[in-house]
DNA sequence: AAGTAATCCTGATCGC
DNA sequence: TGCGATCAGGATTACT
């Protein structure tokens, strides 16, 4: 399930692999996965063709790549969300297609070099790609993102985060810390797994009223968020040597670190109680009730 | 207006 | 062995 992390390690791969290449051709295997732009497969296929690939960028659990062609540079961008199960991969074409692709962009060959191609697999099709015009960030007209994004809060690792701005909006709602957290517009990149990772690091409950927070619990659940983001990407985003760019959610490559995240029964690291899984918004919380009590 | 439920998806796993 | 039910959950949409 890839949040934060597992994104910023596909942007880098993409960075280095696919960046500043030009699309010869784009098939879309299936057309739900090009369900949000506007358009249909086509239409997509048809405005991504000719175009280059710039540096790509991210916020939360999007990444877009801005794209340069001879009808302008810089006001469009292909836009990717890996929803549930989504992957980016960057193989040569010769390699066999994996099961799930769902989206093939063909990458001219560059100087010398063979040409390559850009696949988009998903099993779940909870994830897809589509093509939005840059527009300029409300806060720093200077930064662009794509439309469709603007609505999403900065994340914790964006160099513009403002955990006091956060405090502020969040002690207003009227909701529980895990809800407020997954909720992308007040703060982006968390996703069930951190979410449950950062409350156990700043020992509060999933669904403590946002309401009692003080500034020490906000910026300390903030905080706990941004280690845990940070040591994740630390163990997934080492090296790039190999033309393959992928990230997996249930690959688990920082599985070894978590703490709560899937280990119901099992004893909490800190006070050797039992890890309790709890429902929770058609899904699950996993926590300590000794460590972690609601108020 | 803001908070919450429904919806989209496939494959692994479970109980009978 | 088979088969329906259950679970996994991010983000948008449609409600209340």
């Amino acid at each position: 399930m890839p949040e934060l992390p597992e994104v910023e390690v596909v942007r880098r791969g993409v960075s280095r692999w696919a960046a500043g290449r030009t699309v010869t051709d784009v098939e879309v295997l299936d057309a739900r996965s090009t369900r949000r732009h506007d358009g249909g497969p086509v239409a997509f296929a048809d405005a991504l063709t000719g175009m280059t690939l710039a540096a790509p960028e991210r916020r939360g659990k999007y990444l877009w790549i801005p794209l340069t062609g001879p009808e302008g540079s810089g006001t469009l961008a292909v836009v990717v969300h890996l929803g549930m199960s989504g992957q980016l991969l960057v193989n040569a074409p010769s390699d066999p297609d994996p099961k799930h692709l769902r989206i093939r962009i063909g990458l001219h060959a560059e100087q010398g070099e063979e040409p390559r191609e850009l696949r988009f697999v998903d099993q779940r099709i909870f994830g897809g790609m589509f093509l939005a015009p840059l527009i300029p960030a409300t806060d720093h007209p200077e930064q662009s993102l794509p439309a469709p994004v603007a609505h999403v809060a900065r994340d914790p690792l964006d160099p513009w985060f403002e955990p006091e701005a956060v405090h502020q909006r969040l002690v207003r709602r009227r909701t529980g810390l895990k809800r407020a957290l997954l909720d992308q517009t007040l703060v982006s990149g968390i996703g069930n797994i951190y979410a449950d990772e950062a409350l156990w690091q700043a020992r509060l409950h999933f669904d403590r009223p946002t309401g009692t927070l003080d500034r020490t619990d906000t910026v300390g659940v903030l905080e706990a968020v941004t280690a845990v983001m940070a040591k994740a990407l630390e163990q997934g985003g080492t090296s790039f040597d190999s033309l393959y760019v992928n990230v997996n959610g249930e690959s688990g490559y920082f599985s070894r670190s978590l703490k709560v995240y899937g280990l119901a029964g099992q004893p909490c690291q800190r006070c050797g109680g039992p890890i309790v899984r709890e429902k929770f918004m058609n899904r699950s919380s996993h926590f300590c009730p000794r460590c972690q009590r609601r108020q």
